[in-house]
Order: structure tokens, then C-alpha cells, then sequence
RNA sequence: GGAGGAGUGGCAGAGUGGUCGAUUGCGGCGGUUUUGAAAACCGCAGAUGGGGCAACCCAUCCGGGGGUUCGAAUCCCUCCUCCUCCGCCA
């Protein structure tokens, strides 16, 4: 979310980056309205509050003195308050009371106006990074950089459902478990899937510092709003019926971004590096029919999350440490990579910057998107109150960064058809062969 | 699923209708003392929002939400979380 101080502020400045992403700054100048609106009325609502308690302070001696001797003279500050001299304290109390409904009314219309206020920010995305590259469309993402080569063949190489085909890539047993785009595998391509997950953890934790989690893979929906995924995805969402209310997760970054929430953390205690293994649910009700074959886009899919809270002065470094460590599995496994910088118009929602890592998949003749590393400044840690506090630095929200390390679907499609053989065998990469157990898949 | 108990400031732990943002201890910060440190003593310390050029002032916050009352940490309702016991089941 972003901040309504900021935007008072700033509402040009504010406008013209989100006008970047394709955003309409409309809903700036709504929000100015009902924001100048809400000062006022809470202004009021405070001023009142403050009579009010003033004179209840005073009301409870003037009531005991009063038993004593009727005569009793009202306090100066119920008089101020209620702006008459009230002759008894039960006639004191019926206008207080009558004072008491008139902060309350006017308390409800600023926590309404607030309400509106929040409910359309809520949809608003953040502000790109003065660093994320202007651009139009995805076409002026920016090529960082390109590691490694593809690979050459002397023959057509297969894409990976071809390749697999026969051999435990069942999409149809799936389909007719959960439907369509809930692969199931058997045997060796089971074990890779098993394999891949174990090699990114141990490689995250062992060698990048990362603490290993294990979260819930259902949240509420309060945690998908900290994260930035509700309200305005929910219908990428699976949600469950009315009894639990509960809804799946899409990736990990959904519950580790809420591990801090509402919580006020030491600078020294940052940068906190968490990654997790989870599956990760997606309903991709955008796009239907769209990479529609094999596992290049599924329902359901397994992914090791790298996340990372941290102070807004070490979040640049962070983040670039961070797509380091995601890059480092993709050299390992010898795929060929490359690092494109997402332009204003493709970022995320929440992201103000971000970089996305895509490998080469030899069957398919495409570029896989196969991390997205995401620096989200304060936007995710503004929704889910996480902040840091330094002694010279004072307190300030946090600011969280995360991206996969990596997806298995698509590392999965990269090395299956990048080291296919003429007779159809595939060769494991050496640093996955401990873990996978064999040569040739 | 059933029956109980509990949730207070960084932590521990008082507080059962009015002067309580809240006693106290520990921890933290500043100071005195000391060659230095420890100890002792003194002092300062939360978050959020609003108003003001500013000094500063006001409001809100005792798990969340709602209610009773002139007034709620304190009474009522509801939800959440944790703990104990019973039942059921990986």
C-alpha cells in the first residue's frame, strides 16, 4: 500500500510514477479529496473527544460533593464543555450523553471516510524504484546480462512432453485426479521433482545463509493482504468453502511475509533471510489457453522461496545478493540463463523494482521465467506492519524483498530438454547427482 | 467435536468502574562515581494518527471487533491465539 502522507505530499510526483506503469492517477485525486476530508472530520472528532473527557474527569467529584450539599457548584470544565451550566448532575449526564452521540456520529464518519480511503489504496500498486527502467509494454524490459550457452544439437531436440512421454509424465492421470494442469508423475521424474527441491534448500541454507522455514500451505485471507496477493487477485486464488474460509497459497512469499507482521524488529536483527519449500496454487484464471502443454504453466507446482526482510538502507544490496543466490542454482545445474530487468509496465504490483531470471529450455525454444526477484520497498511491510527500529535511525517500516530459488516445473523443463540425447536419454547435471542418485535420468 | 484456563509495554508480572499509557522487576539508553570496567545511585525511555512555523498540544492503543456506562485494562457479547483435560483420527 502505498502511503497516504507521501501522496498528500507528493501527489504529482506520485501521479507521474504510477502514470509509468500505466496507472491512472485518478484515484490520487480521489484519495486527496476524501483524505482532506477525513483531517478535517477527525480533527473534530478529536476536539470533542478531548471536551468530552475533560468534563467526565470532573463529572464523578461534583456527583459525590454534590450528595453532600446540593448546593454544590458545577466544574468549570463540564460547564466548558457542555456550554451551559448544567443545574444538577443528572441533568449534566443527559447532556453528555446527548454530547457523547455527537463525537460518536461524528468518529463514525471519519472512520468511514478512512475506510474508503484504505479500500481503494488497497488496489493501488507501488511506486516503481527511480532505478526500474521506463517502458511501455514487456517489450522494453532490459537484458542485464546472459550466462552460459545453449545448447547444440545435430538433431530437432523434443520438447519435455515428448521427450517424457510413456515414461511417468502422466498429465492425464492428473487431470482425471484434480483436472487439468495438476501434473503427476511417477518413478524417476517423481524422485527429480524430489531431488531438485532438496538441492535448492541445501544450497540456500548450507552455502547463501538462508534460514530453512515450513509454513502452512493454507493462510487467511488477512495474510494474503499483508503480501499484497488480496484484494485485488483474488481471483487467482483457491479458496476453500465458507466453514474454514482459508485460501491455498500461490508461493511461499505469502506466509513468510507475515512471519514478522506487526512486529518492530532491530536493525541488527536484519537483513532476516528465510527460504521454504511449499507447493504453490494458482488458478492462472487469466490465462487460459495459454501454455497449455506439459508443465510450462500448472496449477500446481513446487517452489523453494528465498525472502528477506531488512532496513530500507541495505534493501538495494539485499536485493541484488538476492537474485545472486538465484542465478548461483541455474549456473550449478549449467543452464543457461539470462537477467532481464522488468521495465516500469511489466513489474509486479507490489514490486518497485525487479529482476527477472529466465532459463533456456531447448525443446520449447523459449526463454522459461523461472524466478522473479522482487524488491518490494515498504509496500508489503507497510500492509503487514513490519518496521525496524535503530538507535540513530528511529523507527521506519521494513522493507522485504523475495524471489524463487527456484521453481521446479520450468528448472525441471530446462534440464530435461537441454541434455536430451539423440536415443532420447537425458544427463543429470553433476550437482544435482547426489541428490538425484543417478547419471541419466 | 466437548470441558476448563489464559492473552497487559522488549521480556517477566501487578492492576476488577473514574486522577491508569498503566505499580514493580529485568533488560535498554543517558549521567554520577571509577585509571577502566563491574556494582551502586540518579535520570530518560512505546506505537499510531491529527493540529501547530515551532516549542508543544490533542486523540487513540492493555489479543481483534462490538456493546453497557457520563466514564472501561477492569462489566457484557463475539472472534482469534496459546495452554490443560476428554473424545476422535493421521
Amino acid at each position: 500500500m502505498l502511503d497516504i502522507k507521501y501522496i498528500r505530499d507528493n501527489p504529482d510526483e506520485a501521479k507521474r510514477r504510477l502514470a509509468t506503469r500505466g496507472v491512472d492517477g485518478g484515484v490520487i485525486d480521489e484519495a486527496l479529496v476524501l483524505d482532506a476530508k477525513w483531517r478535517e472530520i477527525k480533527f473534530a472528532a478529536d476536539n470533542l473527544q478531548a471536551a468530552l473527557n475533560k468534563a467526565s474527569k470532573a463529572f464523578g467529584p461534583w456527583m459525590g460533593a454534590s450528595k453532600k450539599n446540593p448546593q454544590a457548584p458545577a466544574p468549570k470544565d463540564l460547564i466548558d464543555a457542555l456550554g451551559e451550566t448544567p443545574a444538577t448532575p443528572d441533568a449534566a449526564k443527559v447532556a453528555l450523553a446527548a454530547l457523547g452521540d455527537k463525537q460518536a456520529a461524528t468518529q463514525r464518519q471519519a472512520d468511514e471516510l478512512m475506510q474508503q480511503i484504505e479500500g481503494s489504496l488497497l488496489y493501488v500498486p507501488n511506486l516503481p524504484s527511480s532505478k526500474t527502467p521506463v517502458g511501455a509494454s514487456e517489450a522494453d524490459n532490459i537484458t542485464r546480462k546472459e550466462w552460459g550457452t545453449k545448447p547444440q544439437f545435430t538433431f530437432t531436440p523434443k520438447a519435455h512432453w515428448d521427450l517424457l512421454a510413456g515414461q511417468g509424465f502422466d498429465m492425464e492421470v492428473g487431470g482425471r485426479i484434480s483436472g487439468s494442469g495438476f501434473p503427476f508423475f511417477r518413478g524417476k521424474l517423481a524422485r527429480l521433482e524430489r531431488a531438485l527441491i532438496n538441492f535448492f534448500l541445501d544450497l540456500h541454507t548450507r552455502e547463501h545463509g538462508y534460514t530453512e522455514c515450513w509454513t502452512p500451505f493454507m493462510v487467511r485471507e488477512e495474510t494474503l493482504r499483508n503480501s499484497g496477493q488480496l484484494p485485488k487477485f483474488i481471483d487467482e486464488m483457491y479458496r476453500t468453502d465458507a466453514r474454514d474460509d482459508l485460501f491455498m497459497i500461490p508461493t511461499a512469499e505469502v506466509p513468510l511475509t507475515s512471519v514478522h507482521a506487526g512486529e518492530i524488529l532491530p536493525d541488527e536483527s536484519t537483513p532476516i533471510r528465510y527460504c521454504a519449500f511449499t507447493p504453490c496454487f494458482r488458478r492462472e484464471a487469466g490465462a487460459a489457453g495459454k501454455d497449455t502443454r506439459g508443465i510450462l504453466r500448472v496449477h500446481q507446482f513446487s517452489k523453494v522461496e528465498l525472502m528477506v526482510v531488512t532496513t530500507p538502507e541495505q534493501a538495494e544490496a539485499e536485493h541484488e545478493a538476492l537474485t545472486r543466490c538465484a542465478e548461483t542454482v541455474l549456473e550449478r545445474l549449467e543452464l543457461p540463463y539470462r537477467r532481464l530487468e522488468l521495465c516500469t509496465a511489466d513489474i509486479g504490483f507490489g514490486a518497485a523494482r525487479c529482476y527477472d531470471l529466465e532459463v533456456w529450455a531447448a525443446g520449447v525454444g523459449k526463454w522459461l521465467e523461472a524466478s522473479s526477484c522482487s524488491h518490494f520497498s515498504d509496500f508489503q511491510a507497510r500492509r503487514a506492519k513490519i518496521r525496524v527500529k535503530g538507535k540513530d535511525s528511529g523507527t521506519r517500516l521494513a522493507h522485504t524483498l523475495n524471489g524463487s530459488g527456484l521453481a521446479c516445473p520450468r528448472t525441471m523443463i530446462a534440464i530435461i530438454e537441454n541434455n536430451q540425447n539423440a536415443d532420447g536419454k537425458v544427463r543429470i547435471p553433476d550437482a544435482l547427482k547426489p541428490y538425484y542418485g543417478n547419471e541419466w535420468l
